[in-house]
DNA sequence: GGCAGTTGTCGAATCGATTCGACCCAAGGT
DNA sequence: ACCTTGGGTCGAATCGATTCGACAACTGCC
């Protein structure tokens, strides 16, 4: 079932009924009302290939995901759900491409055969070869997370650097003098992803400046490393008195850890961080934390459609910085 | 940069260029190295779109996912994932589509613009308009999940059934003689969602086989919905001592419930469930709980690519049950 | 040497849409 | 009565690949 059919069906030609559909040139009513007819009684849907083929642009984005083996954090995952709901409130649909390991064929396909009209990459590093790769081909894309060398790329970013700053001079502001940062894994930081770099930045800055005593320790992303790194904490750095964490799925971990101890938060121990709502809101007490904004995926859509509209504009950058969340986990340093 | 633009460089026609790349028509091996020089100096790919009209498909697979506004549970986000993973493997891209809410459009064009070769279909309900206006079109599909009336369709599910009927059995092995499930949220199953009631039907059933008394419980999908139905559990059903729960997502609000009325697991109570294995080794004690496999997302591909090659094959169904792993949250009832 | 068979290459048709130029016809102006 | 204008429709070219039939060159056999 093609135009031609629909068209034969009216009797009219082929380019009639691709003018009631696109609307591009006049058509009279009654022809209009004719052809419409016919595409209800059959459903019709022009083949999105052969329209691909001729305008040259696919309506379609292309969202370059981490590989599975990496579980993806909740806030990645909330990410990728309203990557999707913004790209169908536009009328686009999202092509998922897994990249990293053995996933290059996937991404050459989906890049270079031009099945997108432009790609949102997630979970950027320092030194990416993707971004590398993408800006060769002049395909317009937007990271989430930015490069070492941001300026040439259009990207989205939460300020880790100042939003961990944020949650010291907090702690600093309660008193507290013997601070530490549970930061993400030591294979992350290895391997140079930004916000664990940036957070460790943020956290020695403000430590500095206010002239506390800080301590950053790493720890993988799941609740049993959040145990560990908290039974590590209290044995080696007893005196510390303020958590700042980046590490969402690690926060039931600690929360048990602590419990374990017989810590009281926020008594004995306060703990500000940078954490999706659901996270924070699950901890016990509730965290006090810089809630990640789940519109970030509608921002990264935005900015793509800005950059496939006019891809020569100057590259534009968003650092969102989202206040601190004050909920009960903080609270002043206990008197020594 | 197209299939002439390399023929020419090459000196050869377009034909002979396309043969190369296929593999279709033998091509001395003097002027295939000479193409293939080309093709690898300028990294030329095959324009998708072309290819796709004029093969009749689209080497892409289209993927129907809830709506972002219900939060996707692990076990659901594993199984996105391992699509994406398994259609790489078979050189296929993946095409997300939300369904639900107002995004017809998006499925509409998915699905009747033929953008797919083939549809997953995820979070199957009872009755499913979507299985009803799939089938229609006549597009091979395979859906997670079953409705009421499954035969005609192609799908795979796990035997929620069994496996709680499994656990209850498990814990009136044990001794226990008043058991509960803590099952989804009364909306999911005011929708008509399977799993909900099969695990409710898998429930009542080994309770009256084994003459046990047991009592049915509904629960969000979140930390705080977990601890607000066990402080509902201990307060009307003090002397239930076997807990059966298909809730992986309000485990950790469980744990702490229980911790905080200080009944000891498995002493005081026992519990066994169906969960992510990741949920279950995060609970303490680790969950006693048959662990859903990843690889759904695999066989859900396979099952489709064979679908897609042989449409009028009678439709195979895939009934997962997964052996239940003794961990360390289920023990001999308490004597009374 | 002529003929059948094989191998390698090419030209042209095709997939299903969009879009430009051309055409027809009716209305309005002079 | 003729010319212009513009609304409505059509025919044909086009996008970038695949693939079939045709053809040329070469091989081997009688």
């Amino acid at each position: 079932m093609n135009i031609a059919e629909i068209a034969r069906r009216a009797g009219v030609s082929r380019s009639t009924v691709s003018y009631v559909l696109s609307g591009k040139r006049a058509v009279s009513e009654q022809t209009r009302g004719r052809i419409q007819a016919v595409i209800n009684e059959l459903g019709y849907r022009p083949n999105a290939a052969a329209r691909a083929l001729k305008e040259g642009r696919t309506r379609t984005v292309g969202l370059v995901i981490p590989p599975a083996s990496l579980r993806l954090t909740d806030m990645q995952l909330g990410f990728v759900a309203s990557v999707v709901e913004a790209a169908a409130r536009a009328d686009l649909d999202v092509l998922l491409s897994p990249s990293g390991g053995d996933h290059d064929r996937s991404f050459e396909r989906v890049v270079l055969g031009q099945r997108v009209d432009g790609v949102i990459l997630m979970e950027i590093r320092l030194e990416d070869e993707r971004v590398t790769r993408l800006r060769r081909t002049g395909l317009p894309f937007v990271t989430i997370g930015h490069t070492a060398d941001p300026e040439g790329t259009c990207w989205i970013d939460v300020d880790y650097t100042t939003l961990v700053a944020r949650c010291v001079h907090h702690l600093a502001d309660l008193g507290h003098r013997r601070v530490a940062l549970i930061n993400r894994s030591t294979e992350l930081i290895a391997v140079g992803y930004g916000p664990a770099q940036r957070a460790l930045v943020g956290f020695t800055e403000a430590v500095t400046e206010r002239g506390l005593t800080g301590v950053g320790i790493c720890c993988g992303d799941d609740a049993a490393a959040g145990e560990a790194c908290i039974e590590q904490l209290l044995e080696e750095h007893a005196d510390v008195t303020g958590v700042v964490t980046i590490n969402e799925a690690a926060l039931p971990g600690m929360e048990r850890a602590l419990r374990r101890a017989g810590i009281a938060v926020p008594r004995d121990l306060s703990i500000a961080g940078v954490a999706a709502r659901h996270w924070a809101e699950g901890f016990r007490p509730e965290l006090t934390a810089a809630d990640v904004p789940t519109e970030m995926g509608t921002y990264a859509v935005d900015l793509l459609l800005e950059r496939i509209a006019t891809p020569d504009a100057p590259p534009k950058h968003l650092l969102l910085t989202p206040p601190i969340s004050l909920r009960a986990s903080t609270g002043p340093a206990p008197a020594r």
